[in-house]
DNA sequence: TGTTGTACGTA
DNA sequence: CGTACGTACAACAA
């Protein structure tokens, strides 16, 4: 062998084979995030890395079938016969392996009407002439034929990475033949799969005996008389099937080849292509094999991987020459380190990068006058573009230097999360290791040690920066494709400084209201829990569901309740049910309600309040719901009570801090159900909107032809929850639970709704078939939620994607909605110069703080400004109220 | 110490 | 067997 080493190697795929192999053998729910179907292409990419990896060829191709494959029909008009179609699930994906195969620069070739193995078969003869090795990878048994010294054939057993390496020893072992004599055998056998017949009752050990004891096909067929028994009459009737079968399986190594030898090679793989085809693909760990063990070492001379960039300390004036080197409208990719607690962030160090430069700035306290000064002068700079990842965490630590920040144009992880807004971590290393397949993070053992070394810090930033520079074009490919560009420069982007505002103003709280409460509510937790404890007959924990339901199913013998994963129910729904029957369950829910409160409000908020200001500041997510909506936490002040007086009071704690008269509450009435009006365009209930009379009554009277002055209170709350309900993907038992009415009652009800607004059944059933056959939903601004889901076969499942489908448009749009809301609220209280400043977003409402003086003034900025964005079909009506506290101002 | 399941507060 | 979140606790795995 030592002269095969010396010699190129040519691998030789075939193209159809393996992605067959792979599309049956691997999952159908493989699939991305955005539903398009992957296994296919998945198993023929693993199996192309595989052959990378270990077999490192000189020279690799792929060969695929076209046309009809018409000599062969001509011999046998059976010939693959039975074969369906291509399934559409695998036609979908052949394109996703042309992609692949051209980012990596592998020549694919094809002829009319032929097969890729006769292709196979006449490089491989070509190529053994040029003193290469040979390497044909296929799932198909007849490329053995082509098997010799130099011509080797990695065969797909099962799946696509199980394959065995077939050389002419193993070949002769396994089938009792040599090579060449392989179709010869396949021929007597017959091929299920190529519908070649063969002979009954001859499979691969007789047929490799026939050929042994008679050398070849023509001897055999010639003395066919002297087979004994069954076995010679079989072979003489169907002499004629094998001679044919022969004829097929045998490879045309002789015929003229489309693109020349010479040209089979790899040419230079577009890296950037590679990786955003494997990112598309979502092939990640895939993608970190190929690039660190084929493309990296290929490409490490030409420094395209960030291990190249040092960062080394600067000296005085550098960071400011660095800043006024660059072309003015040049992006600056700009990466900080922020420390402190809120509100009290401040940047520690900075790292910029653009024009394949990079200038870091470590430690901010230490940095010349000079150059802290130009760094400053280029964040609060409008006109100079900068791309960042998080502005709104860019601008609390940039507060911290009393600067603020003007240019952001992109922020990477607002477009990341518009893109696949599904994902929910689009940190910096994510996005670097998914979309440019490399490690920022060194050892994350040693983290914590390089945290306090400047130097380390120095490369980290600057590691940072150099790859969210990188991350530009793709991440604004991505948002430009999905034609969210205008989602991300005029809502989400303008966003973040409002707030960052907000989570900067925080909201006052009065410890005295939550230290009162801690003390009623905690004696009122003891006495219920002893008396639970009585009642039950012995001391157990009430938190725990576990020995809760030993002893209200085991010992108690209570009525079992909805079966659960680890046994039967016993929330509050589960409960009520049960409430009848022994007193202990009443004073459960009493005791549920009361520690709910105790601990998730009333001890959890106070350690919440920054001893500075007095203030919470909790933090507002932007990219933490798939639907668009934003999140709020540390703490949640979107779950605050309202519903039960109990909990309401804890809102007497929220009030105007120092300075400030009140506070102002300002909600959208039922915004998704107008949403939902809009977007279907009925014009029924359009009309039931613009009658600005109660809506479920008016609804309520349209469904049933009634005065409105006729709809009693069972009616109206029942076309209430049917309405709600509509916009949840509510189904006819669902609703019957929720109404506690029979199903037959609840679909007559669903009927009758459905008939008097047509528009709104037709729009939901829309939504449904568009997101089914796009794979994804669209709010008003085109924010997306993928839904790949929809097309699984499990049925539940795909009811639940359904759900999904129905709902997404309306909270999204409504989310769309009350951040233009705030954009245009924040931007006219600036305008006009008020002091008032807005506080916390709950979905529909919004909560300022009032200054002296302002009350009127912001009415009619919250009013005119909030219904002024929603651009609807029905009037958008705004409430507004105000109180000393969040528990007065709700109070109309 | 981190993860999972249950429960429950809001829109 | 309507959607979307975040938090607290118990139980379990490691």
């Amino acid at each position: 062998m030592s002269d095969a080493a010396a010699r190129e190697t040519l691998a030789l795929l075939d193209g159809h084979s393996l992605a067959y192999r792979a599309f049956f053998a691997l999952p159908e729910d493989l699939a991305t995030s955005t539903g398009q179907l992957t296994n296919a292409v998945y198993g023929f990419s693993t199996m192309l890395v595989k052959l990378l990896t270990e077999h490192h060829p000189d020279r690799v191709a792929v060969m695929f079938d076209q046309g009809r494959p018409t000599q062969r029909l001509e011999v046998l008009p059976d010939y693959k016969g039975h074969r369906e179609e291509t399934p559409d699930a695998l036609r979908s994906q052949l394109p996703l392996i042309d992609e692949v195969l051209d980012a990596l620069a592998i020549p694919r070739v094809s002829r009319d009407d032929t097969e890729a193995d006769d292709l196979i078969a006449a490089y491989a003869r070509q190529a053994v002439g040029a003193d290469m090795e040979v390497l044909v990878v296929t799932g198909d048994r007849d490329a053995f034929q082509v098997v010799d010294d130099h011509v080797r054939v990695l065969y797909t057993r099962r799946g696509v990475t199980d394959t065995v390496l077939m050389d002419a020893a193993a070949i002769t072992e396994k089938y009792g033949v040599e090579p060449a004599r392989y179709p010869m055998l396949a021929a007597l056998r017959g091929d299920p799969s190529d519908n070649i017949p063969g002979v009954p009752g001859v499979g691969d050990k007789t047929a490799a005996k026939l050929l042994s004891d008679y050398g070849d096909l023509d001897t055999l067929l010639a003395r066919v008389d002297e087979v004994s028994g069954k076995r010679g009459a079989a072979l003489a009737e169907h002499a004629e099937a094998v001679r044919l079968g022969y004829r097929v399986a045998c490879l045309d190594a002789e015929l003229e080849v489309p693109v020349a030898l010479d040209a089979l090679r790899m040419g230079e793989p577009d890296f950037e292509a590679v990786r955003r085809v494997f990112a598309t693909l979502e092939f990640r760990q895939l993608w970190e094999r190929l690039d660190s063990q084929v493309l990296r070492p290929a490409t490490a001379q030409a420094g395209a991987s960030l291990d190249d960039v040092a960062v080394e300390r600067a000296g005085p004036g550098d960071l400011a020459g660095w800043i006024a080197a660059r072309r003015a409208d040049a992006e600056i990719a700009v990466v900080a380190q922020v420390t402190g607690h809120r509100p009290h962030r401040r940047l520690t160090a900075v790292g910029l990068a653009g024009d394949q430069a990079v200038a870091v700035a470590a430690e901010l306290d230490e940095l010349a006058e000079q150059d802290r000064a130009a760094l400053g002068e280029l964040l609060a700079d409008p006109n100079r573009p900068l791309v960042v990842h998080g502005a709104k965490g860019l601008r609390h630590g940039a507060g911290g230097w009393g600067w603020s920040l003007a240019g952001v144009v992109l922020d990477v992880e607002l477009a990341a999360y518009l893109c696949q807004p599904q994902e929910r971590v689009y940190d910096l290393e994510a996005l670097a290791r998914h979309r440019l397949g490399v490690e920022l993070a060194g050892d994350t053992e040693d983290a914590g040690q390089l945290a306090l070394d400047v130097a380390a810090d120095r490369q980290r930033v600057g590691l940072a920066a150099h790859a969210l520079d990188r991350l530009v074009p793709t991440v604004r490919a991505d948002l430009a494709e999905r034609e969210q560009l205008a989602l991300h420069d005029e809502v989400e982007l303008p966003l973040t400084p409002v707030l960052a505002r907000m989570e900067a103003a925080g909201i006052a709280v009065d410890l005295a209201v939550l230290e009162d409460l801690a003390g009623s509510l905690g004696s009122r937790v003891d006495a219920l829990r002893a008396e639970i404890h009585s009642l039950a007959g012995r001391e157990f924990n009430p938190d725990s569901p576990k020995q809760l339901q030993q002893v209200l199913f085991d010992e108690l013998g209570l009525p079992k309740t909805k079966r659960i994963q680890t046994g039967y129910s016993t929330d509050a729904q589960a409960l009520a049910t049960i409430a009848d029957t022994h007193p202990v369950v009443e004073r459960l829910l009493d005791y549920r309600e009361v520690a709910k409160l105790k601990t998730t409000y009333v001890d959890a908020l106070p350690p919440l309040v920054n001893p500075d200001t007095g203030r919470i500041h909790a933090e507002f997510n932007q990219t933490a719901a798939v639907t668009g909506r934003l999140s709020s936490q540390h703490p949640n002040l979107q779950n605050i009570p309202v519903r039960t007086e109990e909990g309401r009071v804890i809102r007497r704690a929220f009030v105007p801090g120092e300075g400030f008269a009140c506070l102002m509450v300002a909600d959208y009435s039922q915004i998704e159900l107008r949403v939902m009006a809009h977007l279907s365009g009925d014009e029924g209930l359009v009309a039931a909107f613009s009658s600005h009379e109660d809506i479920h009554a008016t609804t309520a009277a349209m469904v049933w032809d009634l005065p409105v002055d006729q709809v009693d209170s069972t009616l109206r709350s029942r076309i209430k929850g049917m309405t709600y309900g509509l916009a949840y993907g509510l189904s006819a038992y669902g609703l019957s639970q929720q109404l506690g009415i029979p199903p037959d009652e609840a679909g007559e009800l669903m009927d009758a709704y459905f008939a008097r607004f047509p528009k709104v059944g037709e729009y939901l059933r829309g939504v449904v078939e568009q997101a089914r056959h796009d794979g994804w939903t669209s709010t008003m601004r085109g924010r997306r939620r993928y839904l790949p889901d929809l097309r699984s076969d499990n049925r539940q499942r795909r009811d639940m994607a359904e759900r999904m489908a129905l709902n997404a448009p309306i909270q999204g749009s409504a989310a769309d909605i009350i951040k233009l809301a705030m954009i245009a609220v924040d931007a006219r209280m600036r305008r006009e110069g008020l002091a008032s400043q807005l506080l916390l977003q709950v979905h529909d409402e919004l909560v300022c703080e009032v200054a002296p003086g302002e009350t009127a003034a912001l009415r009619t900025v919250l009013t005119e400004e909030m219904s002024g964005v929603a651009t609807l079909d029905v009037p958008v009506e705004v409430d507004t109220a105000t109180g000393s506290s969040w528990y007065d101002a709700e109070k109309h």
